[in-house]
DNA sequence: GTGAAAGCGCTAACAT
DNA sequence: ATGTTAGCGCTTTCAC
């Protein structure tokens, strides 16, 4: 392996004079410069980051914590799709990722610290975290720059992205009213996920907006599962069958609200109507297909990279990223 | 941040006492050892993994890379559940993942040795290259341990896994031949795919050993795209009408196909069966239903990051791994 | 414009 | 069982 001693032995220089030659220092004379990268690249030299990382104290590497890589999290590929808006801007912005594993047998072994300080990541990317997560304590009180996906905590070091979810499920909801629906119930996802509370938020915004009134017991959890939106939606169809609209916080959970409905004998949207969140690949696919509400997790991925390395490299004005959402249309819902 | 040196100022000892005994070696006392790892607990002591990899010459991180990481590859998570099964292998046993880019603006800026070298990954996974790709030489040529997912390559020191693609191909055209099929075109992918040139190997096997003559003009290219799938298949059905069922070498293309037979006014399988290959999360929800050749991604991965750290411990008796394909039987296709 | 020297935090001979 | 010492490859004062 090439090092830079071994450059400067060729080269007749010290190792001080290529250090500088090869990171661009200014008071390097041209001459030496070109002769040094020439002889680096005959070398074949590749910088050793380690050594780098050692005495730089930063890595030129952002870490990334993931719930939701298992073998369960197949269905929705949300969370793939904002690991490749990390991929694209974090090698645009010339940065390596390094994956933290958070839900393997030997998850919690370490702390969230520990893992940053032990690989020295200049900061970090977390995705798919509860708000009840253990691991969010301790990113609030460390110094590590960081930035939560969908996830509104903002202090000194900490930002994050997300969406404006309660806009999102107002813009569902009004959907529905405008087709004429008042018996509209929701299919919630988990009370510890911060989404859930803004979506509840804006389902109820919506309704009290448009002088209806919000009843506690249509509102149910499906912890944002499809088997158990199923079963949910099953028990709702049969304690209140005048409601006409689901709006469901998740598209997988739509799906299950769907079985349901099919299950009973309802034709959605003809006697049902039902609108998800997210805009998941099947949205499109499951019959009927999904009217919902779109989010671009790919450019949220995208965004908490620039946001991240714009806070690492001092360009952030503010820590936090609002993205928009889209009504998507399709055949799941009817005028009444 | 804490380190060994203060640890040691603290216990009392010199450093190297420390380190032996925070890594368990057995020529430290007893008593000394309890103590030191009290204060290090107490210090809230985490390792420099840059440090020892420094003078360890490995780092405990294994180096990935993917292509198809952008914001096209939506469709197929494929790639996703690689990563996933990925992810687990490796934090099970105890290493970490860096992600390199290999497609995005910067691409090949570098070289894969490079990537490696500059990290110091004691190995590295490759999934998704191309046969006719230039990192595929380089990992070749290299000395550092390696393993391919789907490409089967084998050196001293790379490795590979994958299934039996000509096995599945076969167990496809096999299916449509007991369904009384005989008129069986193919959509394969590219010319340049390693599991393509195996799954038409595996059409023609299958075709032969049923007294079947294989037609040049009924096999057609892809791209394992859909929309190119499409086109292909809507040439091939309006040339040669006599075709009574189609098998695809992705499931992707198969559902171009299904929308070329659906736009063609055939309906499938009553007047055309379909068989996919991949067994994709869509393939259940498009309608028909696609029946297809199942391969288990995120076990691929599992195994594939399995057999690097068998390699890169010295425990890998060979170096490739084959796993098996399933029929899975859907409605795209009938008896004839 | 260039070099000598120190040191980042750790491991590993080699003593003792 | 423990300490001394050197050194991994790099950056960075400080001096010339």
């Amino acid at each position: 392996m090439t090092t830079i001693k071994d450059i400067s032995k060729v080269a007749g220089v010290s190792v001080t004079t290529v250090s500088r030659a090869l990171n661009g220092y200014s008071d390097v004379n041209e001459e030496t410069r070109k002769k040094i990268l020439e002889i680096a690249k005959q070398l074949n030299y590749s910088p050793n980051t380690l050594a780098r990382g050692l005495v730089m104290k930063k890595s030129q590497t952002i870490g990334l914590l993931v719930s939701g890589m298992n073998r369960e999290s197949v269905k929705d590929n949300l969370t793939f799709q904002v690991l490749c808006g990390i991929n694209e801007c974090v090698s645009v912005r010339n940065y390596d990722l390094i994956l933290f594993n958070t839900d393997s047998t030997r998850q919690r072994e370490k702390t969230y610290t520990q893992l940053c300080r032990e690989r020295k990541v200049d900061g970090v990317i977390i995705q798919g975290i509860k708000l009840d997560d253990p691991y969010l304590k301790e990113v609030m009180e460390s110094d590590i720059p960081c930035v939560l996906v969908d996830i509104p905590v903002e202090t000194n070091t900490v930002g994050y992205v997300t969406t404006d979810n309660v806009l999102g499920a107002k813009k569902a909801v009004e959907h529905l009213i405008e087709l004429g629906h008042q018996n509209i119930a929701m299919v919630n996802g988990s009370n510890q996920a911060f989404v859930s509370k803004q979506r509840l938020k804006g389902y109820e915004i919506a309704l009290k907006e448009n002088g209806i009134k919000v009843k506690r017991n249509w509102i149910v959890d499906g912890e944002f599962k499809e088997e158990m939106a199923k079963e949910v939606v099953l028990s709702l169809l049969s304690s209140t069958p005048e409601i006409t609209a689901i709006f469901c916080a998740s598209d997988l959970m739509a799906m299950g609200a769907l079985k349901a409905c099919q299950e009973q004998g309802l034709v959605v949207p003809n006697d049902i109507s039902i609108i998800g969140y997210d805009d998941i690949l099947l949205a499109s696919y499951v019959t009927p297909s999904l009217t919902t509400i779109k989010q671009d997790m790919f450019e949220m991925g995208y965004e908490a990279a620039d946001l991240l390395v714009d806070m690492l490299e001092g360009k952030a004005k503010k820590r936090h990223r609002i993205l928009e959402t889209k009504l998507v249309q399709r055949e799941s819902c009817t005028r009444i």
